[in-house]
DNA sequence: GTGGTCTAGACCACT
DNA sequence: GTGGTCTAGACCACT
């Protein structure tokens, strides 16, 4: 799986890394148990600190996608708990996200059709 | 309406007042020509820098909520243009909280019962 | 002519008032020598302070565009030097607006054709 | 590229700074994806807070022409939308501008003449 | 009285 | 070192 930085972003790099990672497990570029490049592997091939990638692991460490094998490396979770919940984080931007589209005069079916296509 | 600011959130003050007005808006607690708090007025009860309440109300202007001046004080835009779109940044908001929704095991429907009740 | 605000603007009332009367003069719908509605009546007609009213035309006058009469009424001018000329103002303005044009990639012909437009 | 401000004027500040550097960008003073002075660095140069350069920074950031982040300071954005449009309110200023030009006498080509000179 | 601009100074996040 | 946020305080334009 290619990580790509978008410099032009104003979200933090070791953001962009996170996000790109759960996105790559959630839709299935990324399997269980799978082996993730090393930190400093990383790093090199995006050009930057290896201190943002290891930002960003630690990252995922914490929110639980990520553990760390034997030899420093770093893999997918095998299991990922079926919570069937949202963080409260993610619940409140959803909550800003529907109430900007309600301004703009989307109906529920409207916004249920592009959460569709985003959920493949 | 009550604006309440979370001061242990990362979330910057300005964009808590302006997300607030904005759901306000969304949710009818806001009118359209509506009558704000003045920006001094708003500070004094928040207990924050007026700079900070200019801020979000700058911010409110250009993306077009509001409008304010002078003479009278800042309002509820009247007229919403009708666009049925997310911003680009929203949509990329989006994508990111249904991929952490499938990898806690949440189906296309679990998801949209959620939406469903932010959406009112 | 009808003049009227837009209070949605964040043009001062005053200038919308100017704006709209060199318009006026501009298109024909004020011609030479016509007489201009009091300070009072079209504070009144328009719902605002007749201060303001008294600012616009003050501008105006001091423009050239209007002159007093007698009755402490006012009169579009009768005769406009042909100058030929834009105030400086009015040029840098205009640099400006077409800088904005070029960025978003509009050719020449096509700045001119939106021109022709407003040139009637 | 160097930033001049005119204390004189009526414009903001950071209205002067935001004005000069799309001008910079139009006429390629400023090229795609170079680097942009220091928020303190131009601030310093200029004489004014920094929060004034902020300001002028944000709004560009904000109208598309820059980005700026905390690790690379700000830069000219690389792609420009095509949108061969112009801004409400230009167009409005544009439609003042030619009013005042047909009252000192200036006939359409006399305009395109000057306007043609301004497009380089 | 209202919002808008500006200053001098501080602290924070990202890298 | 960079931009981003925030404060306390000041002055200005419009009405």
């Amino acid at each position: 799986m290619i990580i790509s930085i978008n410099e032009m972003s104003e979200i933090p790099i070791y953001q962009q890394i996170r996000n790109q990672i759960v996105q790559g497990i959630s839709d299935g570029r990324l399997s269980p148990g799978e082996q993730l490049p090393t930190v400093r592997g990383l790093a090199e091939e995006i050009g930057i600190n290896s201190m943002t990638v290891n930002k960003a692991y630690s990252l995922l460490k914490q929110e639980g996608y990520i553990f760390a094998d034997r030899r420093s490396g770093a893999r997918v979770r095998k299991e990922f708990a079926v919570t069937k919940e949202l963080s409260e984080k993610s619940r409140e931007l959803l909550q800003q996200i529907i109430s900007e589209a309600k301004v703009s005069g989307m109906t529920k079916e409207e916004f249920f059709e592009i959460c569709g296509e985003l959920y493949e």
